[in-house]
DNA sequence: CTGAAAGCGCTTACAG
DNA sequence: CTGAAAGCGCTTACAG
């Protein structure tokens, strides 16, 4: 019972704790035989340093917990994008903690607390909107390297690593102009998130290089969760002059907008194409199978871990920022395929 | 610059470190001037209070973090638990810091170890397979209270929250067998985790009161994991004789199952009639809809965030076992709706 | 190579 | 009510 401190283990080696600390950090200057006696002491006690002890002796740079910030565990992007960060930390030796703020602004910055509370080596952050991003600047200058994830700040120049989205809507709604659509819906992101008005600005840059006037009608602003994709899609549903032809621009409202359009005994893709933004790893098997633009979200995470793992040593290098492509998946829910065989995947 | 300490506050407001601890920390007894100069002083200096001297201090059974170590962030069935753990513990002021194993006993080692060096104030894990329950123990011996989630732990006495897999599954594949299969296989789960073999076991009580006999080569091992759905399908489907009906024992590995019938245009479930266990936010929206084994996700987080906080106080208690019921859901995958009106939701 | 001692930033009996 | 001081478990100059 109880904890075997450093302590225990000189006594028990007959040393002293400074001995112990040295051979169990691999100190180079250790007797062979004392080196052995603390080994030997240590396993049979069971000894397990108390890193809270060792963390508040070194300082914060040391630390080998990184910590991972995300808005919503609930969207399988986020998924992948965390085990990205995982396997570059994992194999630095590094472990991660994750933290869940579901996009609310007051978790965020409790989970801010722990985080500098425990010192963590670094930090990876997908800000909440509303993000107080000063305070995010605070902890930066309190020695935590951050890498800002998938969203960017305006006005600050943090590492971020992030997708382009203005082009991957821009392609979406495209591929829908190119299928004959000129009425066509947005249900658009979060309000205050840059990938929300990314998004935004790729439809409507679609729209007007087709020369195809902005419909205010068409145009819904959901919250990136499935509920606001269904009720949005059955106002759409609702207009005296529906959509033809609907971007949505998350995957979770996607679902949404599937189940509503399902209940509405409404047909994908022949009464509304359909192509949502973020695929998923069943989008081949949902009904029907999904058109979307894919994120390169494993890479995404990876990056962001690498950045991070670049930032920890070198705290005072210019911030830099990622940027990588997206990708148009087409299956059936935007009508492409409709008249050849279906493909799979 | 740097990181404002409690001396820093208490010079600047003229007065002892321990007085602006006692304010920080709500004591009763401090006069009411002494405690606005201080705030101010806080307030002024934007002092946060470092944990980790705090933790050192106090000892671990103060944190108000905990951790939560889950062994597949992939799988959808963990995040509905993590949202169900984190809703009770932001109710009761704690953080809780999400691990993802990966199924790797080594990786569990890893996160233990954080567990353990950080000193978190409770603990909820899903064990690996393979896990070392020892370990467990002596984390546990070592005052950090545990909960297991999900799967049990044969020898030990820890607190655990599961579902009644055994009659999970057993009302899966007695549903397939009152729609008049007889040939109906099973795609079992990761060998050595507790689930895996309750679900083997609802299959066989099962088939044994319909006086069914066991056909092994019925009978595929999978890993919880989508591929090993798919390409244990692909074997089951190259039998002489294969299934007219198919019970597999996760989300996951459904998604694979899905998959492959579509890639060998296996119709569902005219040609082959399928049950998954573990149903997902969009299974209804699946093609075809999901009949699935619905776990009650959020509840068992929620009981386990409960469990914690119970034994958190308490080390000395009998363990617990918390155990809840599974539900049926009916969709199309089974072919009980082919004739009636498909239902959505 | 090894040990005694200081100190990381807190909290809390112990005095007063 | 308030402060001086000890101590949580480590690490690391500083001597030797």
């Amino acid at each position: 019972m109880g904890t075997v401190t450093i302590q225990e283990v000189a006594a028990y080696a007959g040393v002293s704790s400074a001995t112990v600390s040295r051979v169990l950090n691999g100190h180079p200057r250790v007797s062979a035989e004392l080196r052995e006696r603390v080994l030997e002491a240590s396993r049979a006690l069971g000894y397990q340093p108390n890193r809270v002890a060792r963390r508040l002796r070194i300082g914060s740079s040391t630390s080998d917990v990184v910590g991972l910030i995300i808005s919503d565990i609930e969207n399988p992007f986020f998924i992948s994008v965390v085990r990205g960060v995982e396997d570059v930390a994992y194999a630095n030796r590094l472990s991660v903690v994750l933290c869940n703020t579901d996009e609310s602004p007051a978790k965020q910055q409790m989970y801010l607390n722990v985080m500098l509370a425990e010192r963590v080596g670094g930090l990876i952050i997908s800000p909440a909107p509303g993000s107080d991003y000063q305070e995010l600047d605070r902890l930066r200058q309190k020695g935590i390297p951050i890498v800002l994830l998938d969203r960017r700040a305006e006005r600050y120049d943090f590492d971020t690593v992030q997708v382009d989205n203005v082009h991957g809507a821009f392609m979406a709604v495209s591929h829908l102009i190119e299928l004959g659509h000129r009425r066509i819906a947005l249900i658009g992101g979060t309000a205050g998130l840059t990938t929300a008005r990314d998004r935004y600005e790729g439809y409507r840059n679609a729209l007007e290089k087709a020369g195809i006037a902005l419909d205010k009608s068409l145009i819904k602003q959901g919250d990136y969760k499935k509920a606001s994709g269904y009720q949005l899609t059955l106002d759409l549903m609702q207009l005296r002059e529906p959509p033809r032809a609907i971007f949505v621009a998350n995957n979770l409202m996607t679902l949404g907008t599937l189940q509503a359009l399902q209940e509405l005994r409404i047909r994908v893709p022949q009464d509304v194409a359909l192509v949502g933004f973020d695929d998923m790893p069943w989008s081949g098997q949902l009904c029907p199978p999904l058109t979307a633009v894919a994120q390169p979200t494993y890479d995404l995470g990876q990056e962001a871990g690498r950045l991070l793992l670049r930032r920890m040593p070198d705290r005072d290098a210019a911030a830099q920022t990622i940027v990588l492509q997206t990708r148009l998946i087409i299956r059936e829910s935007s009508g492409a395929r409709l008249d050849k065989e279906p493909r799979h995947e």
